[in-house]
RNA sequence: GCCGGAGUGGCGGAAUUGGUAGACGCGCUGGACUCAAAAUCCAGUAACAGCAAUGUUGUGCGGGUUCGAUUCCCGCCUCCGGUACCA
């Protein structure tokens, strides 16, 4: 609409008989004197756009006497598919905050980068040969030049991309420092391993406080008399970055094992494939170890109450009692968690999972084919039909018995699907009187149930609720369940079968993937399969270019195939696993501090700089693996003494998603004589009345008009031709509208006037390329420019909520923009800036301005903020008022490409220096004073009149002067007055009765 | 199921501490300028009744507290997000 091709011969038309003389139409002088009087941002936003990169105007120090402040954004993963318009939301708003703060006088580190590595480039390199370390690059390159095209100020000599060899150095550093350490629970603090080999040789295993894999006691004789293999294998079950067989999350399709975060009902959450537990070798990271301190902290930020809940739920803490049932005529013990002990003596059965190591060994002959059977069944099940069929209970006696320990009763152990092998110790007591799913399976399997609670006292309590009197329960009788919780846990304790516990739901994040493009492990395994570290000095180990990106087979990563690379020439092999994809994201940020030094990941003196992320913006999706992650990290790092604070982000902000509309037709799902047919969607009704079923197919929002006013859009005819060139295969379909349909290009009207309306189904979903709503956030920019876009995107409401796009809105910033900059120019295009002290009703206008862009920046509200302004520039308009003083640098907070300012007018206006070291204008609250201010009166809620009292006066004084008002004695004649309520600068509301 | 969040005009949304509900923008209606259109400017725009002044109703539904409730309390409904055999 408004590039500069179709701007002259547009403009000449438009003056054509208006203003200027006939003879100048197609002059040189007048065409240029046209145009200049356009806002022509585009113009405008290269000249700046140059000038901030010439002039590296962004560039931070970290060398400066003014305080800090770090804005950060999440940085982006480079698709091929380039940025839409969701992406930038986040940015823009962090972007105004970091100007925002800049204004006010910190020395702000707002930078970007890039998470580099990861599964699209390596299945991208699958299909098509091409290095993802290319694949990469150019994507790199087109996000570059999207975000440039947006007017960050980042600082790009900061940037950073994880799978550069200098940046994952230090990621690889990081990892050999998670395993030379231990967690040391006393401490609360990750300690060197080598303390812990002290600890062994000096006590063995006993007195120890370390977060632990389970393992065999031994003593510091055994442990001195052991090779180094037998000492490593021990030293393992400590590490914090350790490896295992563990059951784990594997996706044949992706070829690799995924973390519980990646796994979103059932599937992969990249791809949606299914996914399967298996056990696997893998290296894990134990996060468990800081699961207490994750949780506690939480109170320390300032995150949204749904994000805390969603970390605090994730970490899942429950306080209970692990204990020991004894089993029948066996020596074997029994170990269950509970967080329920109170219902001992309602405990009728015992239920294991199926993997638990002592199924075969408590499994009696007579049942053991029916066992075998289950087991059978129990592998064939996917995870994701196990979580459907939640509602179903399965299940198989073992043939044994375990003991009560508190009345000696005998308890069948069963084994049961709904008992998960990685929670608390794999099996449980089961009191079907109390918990849900142990009643569905009693009742299933016919087992007793004996009521230990009574509830009567709490109308409404659930089976699962901590309410109620103890029944049938010997001791605890009369008791009310917390106290009983309380009495038996310390019983438990005193008899010595158990003892209190803290369990959680988090388990260690399973660090292995099976793939090419990621950090590779700088670790090498010697003859005897030992683990060794690679030297410090040795890093980075860098990925090695690959031919074939196939997954190998047999859950090897494809790195196996690089022999020169794995194969060292002792007989030593590198691991050929790589890094999963948090590895890189979980300390970024820390690197943007210090992004080129090759000694540490960052100086001493930039980290006790810039401390931390004052201000973090990203999507809540990261919520439990992003930024769990990242905080875990920090804490270990915080315990060697490498940060100085022990959260990473201190504020955090989630953006909402931008969706898109998703525009469908129907089509009909049987074919009619072979033929698709398409219908209108209000004929869906009685189409469907008619027995006929429909499925969904989704067009480009290009080929659809609006309706304006109504909801709905549709396809036009031509709107049709469009469709079936681009889907070829609906070429000889039926589009069947209300008023006729078209076949073979050709419509046939059911009566003479009626025209073809296809009617659309529109409804709001993601933005994907599947869907052909995808924009790019360029082509906005081209027709309406940079600041317009970001206005907008912040105009269309909170930066939390989720909205679709809408462009119907964005006319209106746009007008506003073209009036901003008509403000400061006459009607010939030049400066307009009066000298002369402006009035101070302008004044009064501009401080209004100021402070409640001063407000809303400060709580976020960019919306409300960019409705001030829009206020201001109105009234401003109104008083045809152009003084220097309006022309405040708040506006290019909201407006960076700033339209309406140029370096020139700037100093015009008697400033020193550059625009971009203006400082925030400061408030003054005396333009706001009033010497008189109008009170709406209300009597008995109802609202009567506006009076005008002194603005000094107190409360007192207007009680007294509003019954003085004759209005007022007319409006409460012959009635009792019995009180005034007066809130200042609000209202007045006088009750009557 | 459980845990969060939200529900306000034709639409996006505002109301910061319980104080004139609907700011700002879109859309729509009318007007000015124009032969005309576009652009721009002005006025109107919650619903209902009325020529009007004005009145009545109104923030998902039902109740409550209060002089006064979109805001606080109790009970429901709907939508969105997270999570799910977690013992």
């Amino acid at each position: 609409m408004h590039n500069n091709a179709n701007l002259i011969p547009f403009c000449l038309f438009l003056r054509k008989n208006t203003t200027l003389p006939l003879q100048g139409f197609f002059g040189e002088e007048v065409v240029t004197k046209l145009t200049i009087m356009e806002y022509r941002f585009s113009e405008i936003e290269t000249r700046w756009k140059q000038y901030w990169e010439e002039n590296k105007v962004y560039k931070v120090s970290n060398d400066s006497s003014k305080p800090k402040y770090y804005v950060l954004d999440m940085f982006p993963y480079p698709s091929g598919a380039g940025l839409h318009v969701g992406h930038p939301l986040g940015y823009i708003a962090s972007d105004i905050y970091a100007r925002y703060k800049r204004l006010n006088g910190f020395n702000v580190l707002h930078p970007m980068g890039y998470d580099a590595f990861g599964l699209p480039a390596e299945q991208y390199a699958i299909q098509t040969g091409v290095q993802p370390a290319i694949s990469t690059a150019q994507n790199i390159a087109r996000y570059r030049s999207q975000l440039d095209n947006l007017g960050f100020s980042f600082d790009w000599d900061r940037e950073v991309q994880t799978s550069n060899p200098s940046y994952y150095k230090w990621t690889q550093w990081i990892f050999l420092q998670l395993f030379s350490h231990y967690y040391d629970t006393q401490a609360d603090a990750a300690r060197p391993i080598s303390a812990l080999e002290v600890h062994f040789s000096r006590h063995g295993s006993s007195n120890l406080n370390a977060a632990h894999n389970d393992f065999d006691a031994f003593t510091a004789e055994e442990w001195q008399e052991m090779n180094k293999a037998e000492k490593e294998t021990i030293l393992m079950n400590f590490r914090l970055a350790y490896r295992k067989v563990t059951y784990v999350n594997w996706c044949e399709a992706l070829g690799t094992v995924l973390a519980n975060d990646e796994v979103k009902d059932g599937v992969s959450e990249r791809g949606g494939h299914p996914v399967e537990k298996k056990p696997m070798m893998q290296w894990s990271l134990r996060i468990t170890a800081y699961a207490e301190r994750l949780l506690n902290d939480l109170q320390t930020l300032d995150y949204s109450d749904a994000m805390k809940k969603m970390q605090s739920n994730w970490i899942g803490r429950s306080e209970g009692a692990r204990m020991f049932f004894g089993v029948e005529s066996s020596d074997v013990k029994l170990e269950i968690f509970t967080t329920r002990p109170d219902t001992l003596f309602g405990v009728t059965f015992m239920v294991l999972a199926p993997e638990h190591e002592l199924v075969a060994s408590l499994t009696t002959p007579e049942q053991e084919s029916k066992v075998a059977e289950y087991l059978t069944y129990v592998q064939s099940r996917s995870e994701r039909e196990r979580m459907a069929e939640v509602k179903e209970v399965t299940g198989e006696f073992l043939g044994s018995f375990a003991v009560n320990p508190f009345n000696g009763k005998k308890i069948p152990i069963f084994i049961g699907e709904y008992v998960l092998k990685d929670y608390g110790t794999g099996a449980i007591m089961a009191v079907p009187s109390d918990d849900d799913r142990d009643n569905l399976f009693a009742l299933k399997f016919g087992i007793e149930i004996i009521d230990v609670i009574d509830k009567s006292k709490y109308p409404g309590a659930t089976r699962n609720d901590k309410l109620g009197v103890m029944i049938n329960s010997e001791i605890l009788d009369g008791m009310e369940v917390p106290d009983a919780i309380e009495f038996m846990l310390k019983e438990i304790e005193n008899k010595g079968i158990g003892s209190r516990q803290v369990n959680y739901k988090l388990r260690d994040a399973i660090y292995s993937r099976q793939r090419y493009w990621g950090e590779p492990f700088p670790i090498i395994y010697d003859k005897e399969g030992i683990a060794i570290p690679l030297d410090e000095k040795d890093l980075p180990l860098e990925l090695p270019v690959l031919e074939n990106f196939q997954p190998a087979s047999g859950a090897v990563s494809p790195l196996a195939r690089a022999q020169d690379w794995v194969n060292l020439p002792n007989g030593d092999k590198r691991e050929t696993d790589t890094m999963p994809g948090f590895a890189g994201s979980s300390w970024y940020f820390l690197r943007y501090m210090d992004p080129s030094n090759d000694q540490v990941f960052a100086s001493d003196d930039a980290l006790n700089y810039w401390k931390d992320v004052d201000l973090y913006v990203g999507g809540t999706e990261h919520a439990v693996g992003h930024l769990m992650y990242s905080r875990f990290w920090h804490k270990f790092l915080y315990d060697l003494g490498k940060v100085p604070t022990i959260e990473p982000y201190k504020k955090l902000i989630n953006q909402g998603m931008i969706q898109g509309v998703v525009e469908s037709v129907y089509l009909q799902k049987d074919k009619i004589q072979g033929k698709n047919r398409f219908i209108s969607a209000s004929l869906l009704k009685s189409e469907e009345e008619k027995g006929h079923h429909f499925t969904k197919i989704p067009v480009l929002v290009d080929y659809v008009t609006d309706y304006g006013n109504m909801t709905g859009s549709h396809l036009s005819e031509k709107g049709v031709q469009q469709f079936i060139k681009w889907r070829p295969e609906f070429a000889s379909a039926i589009f069947v509208s209300e008023g006729g349909s078209i076949e073979n290009g050709i419509f046939t009207p059911n009566k003479e006037d009626d025209s073809f309306q296809l009617i659309t189904y529109s409804e709001v979903g993601k933005m994907s390329k599947s869907l052909y709503n995808v924009i790019n956030p360029d082509d906005v920019v081209s027709k309406y420019g940079a600041d317009c876009f970001r206005m907008y995107e912040m105009f269309l409401g909170p930066v939390e909520q989720a909205k679709p796009w809408d462009t119907k809105g964005i006319d209106g910033v746009n007008k506003f923009l073209r009036k901003v900059w008509h403000l400061f120019r006459d009607a010939e295009g030049n400066w307009l800036l009066n000298d002369k002290p402006a009035s101070l009703e302008a004044f009064k206008v501009l401080h209004t301005a100021i402070k409640k862009i001063q407000d809303d920046i400060t709580r976020f509200s960019f919306n409300t903020c960019i409705s001030g302004f829009m206020i201001a520039v109105n009234d401003f308009q109104k008083m045809n008022c152009h003084h220097k003083e309006v022309l405040n640098p708040f506006l290019i907070l909201l407006a960076p490409f700033a339209p309406f300012l140029s370096e020139e007018l700037w100093q015009q206006a008697g400033n020193k220096g550059s625009i971009h070291q203006a400082v925030f204008p400061v408030f003054e609250s005396k333009y706001l004073e009033e010497s008189s201010i109008e009170y709406p009166v209300s009597i008995n809620g109802k609202l009567r009149a506006t009076l005008t009292f002194d603005a000094n006066g107190g409360e007192a004084e207007i009680k007294e002067a509003v019954l003085q008002l004759e209005q007022i004695k007319k409006w409460t004649e012959g009635q009792t007055i019995v009180k005034i309520i007066v809130v200042p600068k609000r209202m007045i509301n006088i009750v009557i009765k």
